[in-house]
DNA sequence: CGGGCAAGCCAAAGCGCTTTGACTGCGCGT
DNA sequence: ACGCGCAGTCAAAGCGCTTTGGCTTGCCCG
């Protein structure tokens, strides 16, 4: 069956009605509202979405504009977040729209979105220093949500974050209470706002410790295996190596795992790692897995969250809104006190 | 500005003018054509979507149907392939829609997509033996090309694969060349077409050296870190390893290495390693990254393949067409004559 | 000089839905 | 007996585009 009119004309009913008995309004009888529906499922038919979308001028679509990097390179927590955002899209009916773009290419993309009236809104991934996607989409009056938070103006507009700076503070502090003094940072782009309130965490719990910050035990960078390993590999060969280190991202600590198993230490014993750990749903770092000890908060409940809310919003059931996750320290076996101060019973590598 | 009917006012023209003028339409002069191109941008002005394609009948859009498996995975590989597909699709003007879905709901889905007019043709992913996928499509009448191939049938659809088998049988036939007989496999879910593929080549290499196929050498399981590692912890735990061992993927390659690091073998002096790289963008592990030895076939030129071809299709401009690209053996360091045997010169470990 | 033809433009008819505003009975209170 | 409100239904007017089928010009050619 093709369309509603002839839906309505073998049921012997106005489109009206049948439009309205199959969209749930109450003011067609439940009898007919029933005989509609069978119906239209003997008849398998279901509306044209694109005529909806013109009638209503809602496209049930969110849009998701992803940049890529040189070397084609998406982000992979970000197949972790469509994922978790996705399931929600699909409980409420709503349409996920991919568009990969030439990272300068973004704002024109958002540009275009807004005039051809493409979705109902949008997620931001990625937020960086000076973002200035937040206010173009407010100029352009395209709802919208960020994943993470921009340095200024975060009240101004809807995001789902976690607490980065909250996260690394209690890691480095949870190191430093094992006796740890030289605890390096395996970080990600500091350009990254997420980057930079996990570096603050760092410092934060360092100088309430009295210890100094080491320029040398920083490492600032894309957050993948091969730079986890050079990191790792660079703070390992220095003078003064760490004892300790904590790792911005699953993939970056499975580089960090290779360098450290290749010089023959055992994670935990001869030297400790905390890293965090967004569940990449193909890698498992954490304590069932890998073993390591992590801070973890999950890119998929990240993704819900910022499904649920902007949908939310366009519907209208929500105004500007925020939402900070907090991370929780999962203990595993890569972690102990120092190599110098030996401890009865630890000495298991990680796995 | 709203709408055409705006623009056409502004401008004097008639609907039907300014929209051909825009389209590119022959029947309208060169001076009123970009007298209209003018004022559109001038007047920041786009065609609503949704009504033009209500009034083509065309979408311009591309579906995904991604099926999520328990614990909310999403196939790594996946953002690479989109990262290719979604750059044909900005460059030809289509949109792409992902639908992520439970796994067992996706005949469901496609017989949605179908019914509400959503997309003009599909992409479909990961095909395994007996895939009911085609079949359903061609019943729907909903184009689409599948990224690998079913087992039977595959003449009757279109599709861009990978000579996984060939590719296999090389990469064997190099091992044994170099003088190995007891070569390993870490292969995918043998549900998966590629993976049933590239154990086939591998066995017919070994057939051909009068080699036995010798199913402890032999794992077949999901392709991630983890599940690499326990199977080569595995097979250097036998009575008999292996002095060589063919790995299905990056990731699993991954887990492979750090099984071998652990019990301090060098890749290509105590151990040979080939693995397939599909090139995951976040993870290099042929000769410039991690220095494996690599057959090589990218995940995102498929991807491109895939959309140029069902484009094409969709736009009426190829039939059934096929597309079987070659993977390319590329030398790291992480091969060599077994251990037994010595060769000056080569001693150097992976990276 | 008139017919034919191409170039350039337009009015109006969809595309398939939602939504407004109006209409019909029917039961009810007075 | 009459009017009123309400439940249930409908015809028709959009939504903003594309496309069909004409309608003017102006020009060329016999």
């Amino acid at each position: 069956m093709a369309n509603l009119k002839e839906l309505s004309e073998k049921l012997g009913l106005s489109q009206t009605t049948v439009s309205r008995a199959l969209n749930g309004y109450p003011e067609v009888s439940e009898a007919t509202r029933q005989r509609v529906i069978d119906a239209a499922r003997e008849h398998n038919y279901a509306p044209n979405s694109s005529a909806r979308r013109l009638a209503t001028g809602k496209t049930r679509t969110i849009g998701h504009v992803v940049p890529i990097s040189k070397h084609d390179m998406i982000n992979p927590h970000f197949t972790d977040f469509i994922a978790g955002a996705g399931t929600v899209y699909n409980r409420r009916g709503y349409d996920m729209l991919i568009s990969v773009v030439d990272a300068e290419k973004e704002t024109e993309t958002y540009r275009a979105i807004k005039r051809n009236r493409r979705v109902d809104g949008v997620i931001v991934h990625g937020p960086v220093a000076n973002d200035a996607r937040p206010g173009l989409l407010q100029g352009l009056g395209l709802p919208f949500v960020v994943h993470g938070r921009t340095l200024q103006d975060e009240a101004s507009y809807c995001w789902v974050d976690v607490n980065n700076r909250r996260a690394f503070a209690e890691a480095t502090r949870h190191l430093i209470g094992l006796g740890h003094r030289r605890i390096a940072l395996v970080n990600g782009w500091e350009h990254m706002v997420f980057a930079r309130r996990r570096r603050e965490g760092y410092e934060e719990a360092l100088r309430e410790a009295g210890i100094a910050v080491d320029p040398l035990l920083m490492s600032s960078n894309e957050m993948i295996e091969p730079v986890g390993y050079e990191a790792m590999t660079a703070f390992l060969a220095g003078d003064d190596p760490p004892t300790a280190v904590l790792v911005a991202s699953a993939l970056s600590a499975l580089g960090v795992m290779g360098a450290v198993r290749e010089r023959g230490l055992a994670p935990g014993t001869d030297i400790s790692i905390v890293s965090y750990d967004d569940k990449l749903s193909f890698l498992d770092i954490g304590p069932d897995g890998m073993g390591l000890t992590v801070i973890r908060s999950g890119i998929g409940e990240a993704g819900r969250h910022c499904a649920d809310m902007l949908i939310d919003m366009v519907e209208g059931r929500r105004g500007v809104d925020h939402m900070l996750l907090e991370a929780s320290l999962v203990p595993g076996t890569s972690t102990g006190p120092p190599a110098g101060i030996a401890v009865a019973g630890k000495s298991a590598a990680a796995r």
